[in-house]
DNA sequence: GCGATGCTTGACGTAAACGTCAACCTGCCA
DNA sequence: TGGCAGGTTGACGTTTACGTCAAGCATCGC
């Protein structure tokens, strides 16, 4: 019943992302996996961590905001002032997302119109074809 | 009734974006604005384009990516070849939006444990403080 | 005429996020 | 015991997206 275990590669592969990529998110501060002598040793939650940065670098994070987020993620040695500071970085992270969503749609919008003129375009061309066939 | 422009500095503040901004923009092929001598024009298109270029990067778009958007959005000159890589461009968007809103929901499920452990553990702080009193 | 304002084009600097070696250790297997 | 597969730490290179001067042109008000 001991807890899964990865080596780097297997979290790379398993990610697909480069191993470098996983060294540099831990020089980062955004992880930090226990060793075996220099081995790194990854936890399911370093698993879980690296997940949230890839989700997070999809929708446009930096790797420091991505950091923050991890840390939003357990509140150990809060005391009050840093758990209220904690409270309002998640409403702003929430704001921004909220943004994200209007601009998602507003693009999607925007695919629509251009969809439209791309395949009126292509009918004029194809029935130009048709004339001088 | 001639459409109006605007200067660089207008749209700078107007876009809150600096003008050395808007200059690389144009240096990276996502804006073509008018001159009269040296100087440049901006038309309602051309801010529409920055709008469209800011909204992008606010969900990580590249600028090469905010530019093949741009490019979409006229087909001119299009032949056929070129309207069917265009629509499939277009799909290929259409996938990375919908990707990312299933990224953007799940980051607020996390936004919402977050939330919910940092107020229980702001709470105990609380209550700790009234039991010492 | 002239100084302030606003525009221009370089050219170099910089932060973020890795990529790409090099050189080295280490366990394991033929 | 030699070598290979997989791990490690530097250190330097690279791309993206601008920031930050510097030096120069134009024009407008006094």
């Amino acid at each position: 019943m001991s807890s899964q275990t990865y080596s780097i590669s297997d979290l790379a592969r398993e990610l697909d992302i480069t191993t470098r990529a996983i060294r540099f998110y831990e020089e980062q501060g955004l992880l930090s996996p226990e060793r075996r002598g220099q081995e790194r040793i990854y936890s399911p939650r370093d698993k879980v961590s690296l997940k949230l940065i890839l989700r997070g670098k999809r929708i446009g994070f930096s790797l420091a905001e991505c950091r923050e987020l991890i840390e939003l993620y357990d509140p150990t040695g809060g005391n009050q002032i840093q758990l209220q500071t904690m409270l309002t970085k998640i409403a702003e992270r929430r704001e921004q997302l909220e943004q994200q969503m209007l601009d998602i749609e507003q693009m999607k919008l925007e695919l629509d119109t251009a969809q439209e003129r791309c395949t009126q375009a292509l009918e004029q061309t194809i029935k130009n074809q048709q004339t001088v066939q």
